[in-house]
DNA sequence: AGATTTCATTGATTGTCGTCAACAAATCTG
DNA sequence: CAGATTTGTTGACGACAATCAATGAAATCT
């Protein structure tokens, strides 16, 4: 916070692909050192994005896809009648754009919830290797895959769940997601507003905050402010999954 | 309906991709013949599956993504509680079964709603052929993107929108997707059931009944039975738009 | 064909969650 | 640091859609 007071340039401590501890997560690929090598030559560190600032907005030409690196971001797109839509929350580590491949510009827009730092990689020269590295190839496709199985998951989830499964679903994936990259599953920081957690899920604004204190009331988590703590994370896993008011009375569908 | 008395042997009447009407809808690639007789010589054309036959079910494991050819299915996934959620319908030149690229095993079912036939296209040997041809290669990942985009079109639906909105989001939707394949976009038939479509919008059965009352009342639509005659699409668009509660009481959001 | 089951429609009622409104806290700005 | 603006919390109220329940219509089965 009181380190970067001056912008310095990036361009000179960038970091290789190799040394970055994020490497697996953002592209787990089982490549040798020497394509791993050509792989980081293409990727564009650039300086990092303040709080508020897009990476992209909706409709910009699409050229290249983005690895988080440090921080966080969302990703949103408008409805016909001007509506935002959240469609995701990005950690270090995951990569942001893939809906635009298909077309021309895209489809969303991305914005840094904090301080961001993000790896750009240039999609025609990801493309024009992975002509070359048929694994890239094929870790592509299965990066894709895994972004459709969790837009899935959040279709279920906005589909059939309840307003507190829907928090408890949320604060449970947010953990596991963190505990993956080495931070605690416990306790975290929640870089987005109230309103975005709301528009992610489905709910107004008041619904989650009025949750937040139900949670925090009966024991489940500790509220303070964007500081979560999760004291009960096996019954917050429960109810994301069964709960709601059919859990209570009768077997749901005989199963 | 009466000529299939009979299955006979299908290996025989086996249509190749080229003379396939649907081929550019499911694999719209620019290759030669000479690639597309490649790309022909691993797609397994099988029997047709009856209304209510799977694909594949949750947990089968993965070998090969589907091409619906005709007649539609339902893909669906179940929720920790055991409920099913329609996660998408599939026309013919639709692919189906991209969310499992990622993983072992499938994660959601396929299920036929009427007499439908497909292609099967190992992924193993699509993979293989990709290798060598970058068309190929890219053509994938833009199909899967695409997939990703349209599921964030369904999240924004679910997330965002009414009852009615969402009816007529999928009514129009339908509409286009016949359209495209050469159908009547104002006049189809619905091969799934009410129970089906609620499920697939978020919404109740009766919900999704009413709603079709009330379209029809309001003149936009004629339903009967599982036919449907949209009678004016351009108010369906609208609705699936703009409408709900805000439209008419004040700016949403200034803009 | 009749019986059984599944599916669709309609009505009555309840409950969850969104809306409106006021207030408090925090962050931004000059 | 004070004022302004954004963001979060809490309460009261109402609406939309889910649930419960009953009936009717098709489709499937024997």
């Amino acid at each position: 916070m009181s380190t970067d007071k001056n912008v310095i340039n990036i361009s000179n401590i960038r970091i290789a692909c190799k040394d970055c501890s994020l490497f697996q997560l953002c592209l787990p690929i089982g490549v040798g050192e020497a394509d791993l090598e050509l792989l980081d030559r293409i990727i564009k560190h650039r300086r990092p994005f303040r709080r508020g600032e897009h990476l992209f907005r909706i409709g910009d030409p699409f050229q290249a896809i983005y690895a988080v690196r440090a921080g966080s971001l969302k990703t949103y797109a408008m409805t016909e009648d001007g509506h935002e839509q959240v469609i995701g929350f990005h950690l270090p580590g995951e990569l942001v754009g893939l809906d635009a491949i298909n077309g021309e510009c895209h489809p969303c827009a991305a914005k840094a919830l904090e301080t961001t730092s993000v790896c750009e990689i240039p999609f025609d020269r990801l493309e024009e290797l992975a002509d070359h590295m048929p694994t890239l190839q094929r870790q592509l496709l299965r990066i894709l895959s895994k972004e459709i199985l969790q837009d899935h998951n959040l279709l279920m989830l906005l589909g059939k769940k309840s307003a507190d499964e829907r928090l408890a679903a949320f604060l449970v994936s947010l953990s596991a997601r963190f505990k993956r990259r080495g931070f605690s599953s416990r306790e975290f920081y929640l870089s987005m507003s109230r309103n975005d957690i709301g528009n992610y899920l489905g709910l107004a604004v008041e619904t989650v905050s009025r949750l937040f204190t139900r949670f925090q009331e009966e024991g489940l988590v500790t509220v303070q402010r964007k500081h979560i703590l999760l004291r009960d994370i096996d019954e917050l896993s429960l109810r994301a999954g069964v709960s709601g008011p059919m859990a209570s009375s009768k077997s749901v569908n005989g199963v």
